[in-house]
DNA sequence: TGCCAACTGACACCTCGCTATCATTAGCTG
DNA sequence: CAGCTAATGATAGCGAGGTGTCAGTTGGCA
């Protein structure tokens, strides 16, 4: 049996956009406040079913986060690693990896790959929280 | 107002002993089967409630995973980061980061911390792995 | 331009991790 | 040992993230 013939919608070419634009992981209901600045009428469900054919195609990579939903990037980059700001909650990319020592796992044990995540604030909120205390 | 009493129970025990023997990050779950040695008829809301309390005691410390429920081990280690086995979901420590070189985040960042994970398959998964493919 | 199935938007529903409730049990103190 | 009450176990409930359903819409081909 044939795949069913795959559609151009607005609303997919607007979710693309909005990961292509953002340049950083969304999280799905990033990408639907991202995709409705072109499609209004966007809707959630859209939002998730047209990451799940991204993902499908391989043109979205997850990106997981804990206590968090998952966020998505677009695939095909180098390898590299994130930061969290735990003031905004967005997800940034970093450089690669470059000379990252990684510790050494016990005996037997088979390293398939590594996640290396950095926390704190972004620029946009270490701006803002020094201006608000400038203010006070 | 005064704190109430705190009473050392039976599960409160059993709970401890699960972490101290256990010597790596243990789900709620996890815990509940591993204290049900020592207790066998301890539920899970009171594994929830001892964790919470263990916690604020400073005796237990979070050890979150996307995607999974939050693991949780005994506080006071010097800084190390864990191991995933993707194949039965345990986590593991490994020693201390020394040599770790982190990469450098865009201008005007806050770094507050890192956290490194190594992923893959633990011994045990390795052994039980090759063994499944010798007697085929 | 007409057709039709892929797609959409709205919303009900599901799962999972966790918390609240409540009758019962059992530490602790005197 | 009696009595007070913190703690327990069973289970219902909650919230968040995500999926299923279905009537209505629309992209793309003839």
């Amino acid at each position: 049996m044939p795949q069913p013939v795959q559609r151009n919608t607005r609303q997919k070419q607007a979710i693309r956009n909005a990961f292509i634009q953002a340049n950083r992981p969304l999280s799905p209901e990033e990408a639907l406040a991202a995709a409705q600045r072109h499609y209004a009428t966007l809707g959630i469900a859209t939002v998730y079913r047209n990451i799940k054919s991204l993902l499908a195609e391989g043109w979205l990579e997850p990106v997981s986060l804990a206590g968090q939903a998952t966020r998505y990037e677009v695939a095909g980059k180098a390898h590299h690693h994130h930061f969290h700001c735990r003031k905004c909650g967005r997800m940034f990319d970093l450089g690669n990896c470059t000379g990252t020592v990684l510790p050494r796992p016990p005996r037997g044990f088979r390293v398939a790959g590594h996640e290396l995540l950095l926390y704190g604030d972004c620029a946009r909120c270490v701006q803002s929280a020094s201006a608000g205390r400038r203010s006070r």
